[in-house]
DNA sequence: CTTTACGTTCAAAACGTTTTGAACGCAGGG
DNA sequence: CCCTGCGTTCAAAACGTTTTGAACGTAAAG
């Protein structure tokens, strides 16, 4: 093959297995995903680990990573029996996916454990010595621009999951905060 | 001190110290800047170790950090000569410290990249034969979708980082993709 | 029924990161 | 000057995560 295709194929593999591992995802991951994404043809696990150069145990855990997470799917090659992965192509979709669960769990768990403290505290209220009270209302101002700030991330992830997926990058010209 | 305010602080840096970590920092960071978030006055490194129950080697080097990051700030206390810190109470300025570095220079690589994929496929185009030629196409297919991507990733940040300080959580009201 | 080709699992090893604490340097006070 | 109190550094240790490969299960093929 030529030389630019596979230096081509090479960074791009390694860029998404960057990003991978700057959201949060292993590194093999992405690396497996750019991998597939950059093959017409669907790849079967050892087709995998020999192109990634990683053992067969590690694709078939990452592999079920990425299925889990919508990143790649699972596909019957006529006449063989091996497991044949290609990637999920629309972008966009993966990352309603990850959005959707990743992140807005995470932004709900803080949300509910800032709303608990702001009740106990208020419920406290009574019971504080005047010195404590004090402290109470810095801690509830804090508090409360920790939940403006969830608050915006939640509904900057509402509008990003909730969006239909005819929606696609090139349609995105503005984005408004006001 | 009364025990809902012990239980508040203590659930707020925990909660701190996990967004962190989620978004790449290392937990301690997080419980740091939570501390101090928490403290009305500054705090002092011993103090911080003490409250946080880790070395005082550990303080000093994430505190650093959270100073590199624009999270924290060094204040000096009257006629004392330790060092003391106090949390950046701005948490939109935080997040655009933190998305204006760390998150643009993140895509502008990948942006970068991507061209300079493009760029040595065209450019490698008339030397390919013909099977060749028509998986070159598939990359760049592929590679314009992910440019698209870090487009819109790159506006978004734009959007966020540029905007002026005077723009707080409470007057996000509305985003608009479309 | 046996063999073969595959995927999965999991314990051990490799690896990377974080934490610690002792050593050090530096400044200010005595 | 020489302490003393402080912050920083860094090598070693602790810890967590990832990778490997051998063992195992399973199902199709012979």
């Amino acid at each position: 093959m030529h030389e630019s295709l596979d230096a081509v194929n090479e960074s791009t593999v390694a860029g998404l297995g960057r990003l991978a591992r700057f959201v949060g995802f292993s590194e093999v991951m992405g690396r497996l995903y750019g991998t597939l994404l950059l093959n017409p043809e669907p790849l079967s696990l050892d087709e995998l680990a020999d192109n990634l150069e990683i053992s067969k145990g590690s694709v078939s855990m990452n592999m079920r990573s990425l299925e889990r997470w919508g990143m790649a799917k699972e596909v019957w090659v006529r006449g063989e029996r091996k497991k044949y992965y290609v990637a999920e192509a629309d972008l966009w979709k993966v990352i309603r996916n990850v959005l959707g669960s990743r992140e807005q769990r995470e932004v709900q768990v803080a949300l509910r454990v800032l709303g608990d403290s702001v009740t106990k505290l208020k419920a406290a209220e009574m019971q504080l010595e005047l010195e404590e009270q004090e402290l109470a209302r810095y801690y509830l101002e804090r508090i409360a621009e920790l939940q403006s700030f969830f608050q915006f991330a939640q509904m900057a992830l509402e509008t990003v999951v909730g969006s239909q997926e005819a929606l696609d990058f090139e349609a995105v010209t503005k984005i408004e905060i006001g």
